[in-house]
DNA sequence: CTTGCACCTCACGCGACGTGAGGTTGTACC
DNA sequence: GGTACAACCTCACGTCGCGTGAGGTGCAAG
């Protein structure tokens, strides 16, 4: 009945883990072999193992081998405590993970429903939905995927092609310096204003939001077109709308 | 306008990385600063915040450094593939996460319920439950957890508390040598078939992955005193009941 | 005596940086 | 010119839980 006693092969074979692991835990003092052979060999008896099995136990609740070595170092601790703590942790680690499957379904879907597209529109597809959840809040988000839901895909892709044009013609005509007060910006800033509106749906929050995004992002703006001085320009247009001359 | 080159410790506030995250880019080649100053600071320019900004983005999908570089170093890239895979890899884990929590969260309402439990029988409970997800399937599992809710706390403390007194005394009558088939362990055994059936609920898939775990795991019977010697004394006793003298 | 297996002890490697140590550069003030 | 002081530089080791060799010893069988 002497012979429990297992060597590091035996007691891997049985536990699953590997040998290395079982040096490993013997190198830090998570578990010391309580006897080895003359020659060195450890040897696990069988306190040792079931003091493995509490180990495997703490570990498959995702405590790291140091604060298992902890608990089990001192029998005083209280358990509801430490197990609490623990599953906050995971908790919050579950709640990340879901939004990263979130983010990625997302994206996977916008790739799915888009044509086959560049990996340079890949990228700036990922940007402005980083950005987005920057700015905005889950709220926000949440009704403009709605108002997307309800313009219908083809609606979206419209307005997307728009807009490019839209800020070439606004440019062309600032830079023939043509007076903005006067006709053909009229339209155009007009144009501007509504696109801008069937974007926010004239929700106060998100304008501010939007707002906020361009005042801190102007790289973003610049690749699309607008940079500072079209958006001046754009700026008095809007003024003029507003006091009419 | 050629000022628009930013040193490490702008670069690092504006995208709220660390300067050594920057340096750690650089080392590895992730964004190497297209200048740097006659004495040697790194000076990034437009473009390198750009690729940054694509480096972020990845980043905050979970794709590792080397996947990055690797993503953004050819163009000709699937960018749907890159995504599902990716958005598989998160879904498993969020799987694991899950179990993790659910895990968690079975163990601190088992402490709840319980008294103040010692840390000794914490450490039983865990691995208790470690050993049943081995064992039983999901679905049993439930409908253990079903049958313990519809027996109460309190009846389930009863049978827990029953059992050691009922491995006691039969052990008694075994080291006195008393005949199997006789009576004092006839209504012995018959209790000791009564509570195993209150467990399995008749259920021959719960009754396989029971005997089962018996089989693989002799020490976790040991421990309660159910040495294999006693277990064979009890078949023998069981055997008697059904084949009546 | 050799073969072969299980065991031993170093010791480096991973991934994404954190955290110093110890030295140089740039800028502002005296 | 000197002298702070912040911002930059380059090593280089530490993290966590082992994997993966390299190079050597112990022990039983042919």
């Amino acid at each position: 009945m002497q012979h429990t006693e297992l060597k590091v092969g035996e007691l891997a074979r049985r536990t699953g883990l590997s040998i290395r692991a079982l040096h490993h835990y013997d190198e830090i003092g998570l578990l010391k072999p309580s006897a080895h052979t003359a020659s060195g060999h450890r040897l696990y008896t069988a306190a040792d193992i079931a003091r493995l099995h509490h180990i495997l136990s703490l570990k498959q609740l995702g405590f790291s081998l140091e604060e298992i070595a902890g608990t089990l170092g001192r029998a005083d601790f209280s358990a509801l405590r430490v197990v609490e703590l623990r599953l906050q942790r995971a908790r919050e680690q579950l709640a990340e993970q879901r939004q990263l499957c979130e983010r990625l379904d997302a994206i996977a879907r916008q790739l799915r429903a888009a044509e086959p597209v560049s990996a340079d529109d890949f990228l700036q597809t990922i940007e402005a939905m980083t950005m987005f959840e920057k700015y905005y809040t889950p709220e926000q988000l949440k009704e403009l995927e709605a108002r997307r839901q309800a313009m219908g895909e083809d609606a979206i892709k419209e307005v997307e092609a728009e807009w490019p044009r839209l800020i070439a013609r606004m440019r062309e005509e600032m830079e023939k310096g043509t007076d903005p007060a006067t006709e053909p910006v009229r339209a155009l800033a007009t144009r501007w204003r509504e696109l801008i509106r069937a974007f926010t749906g004239g929700n106060p929050g998100i304008q501010k939001s939007l707002q906020t995004m361009s005042q801190q992002e102007p790289q973003m703006a610049q690749r699309q077109g607008r940079d500072p001085q079209l958006m001046e320009y754009v700026g008095r247009a809007m003024a003029c709308l507003d006091a009419p001359k």
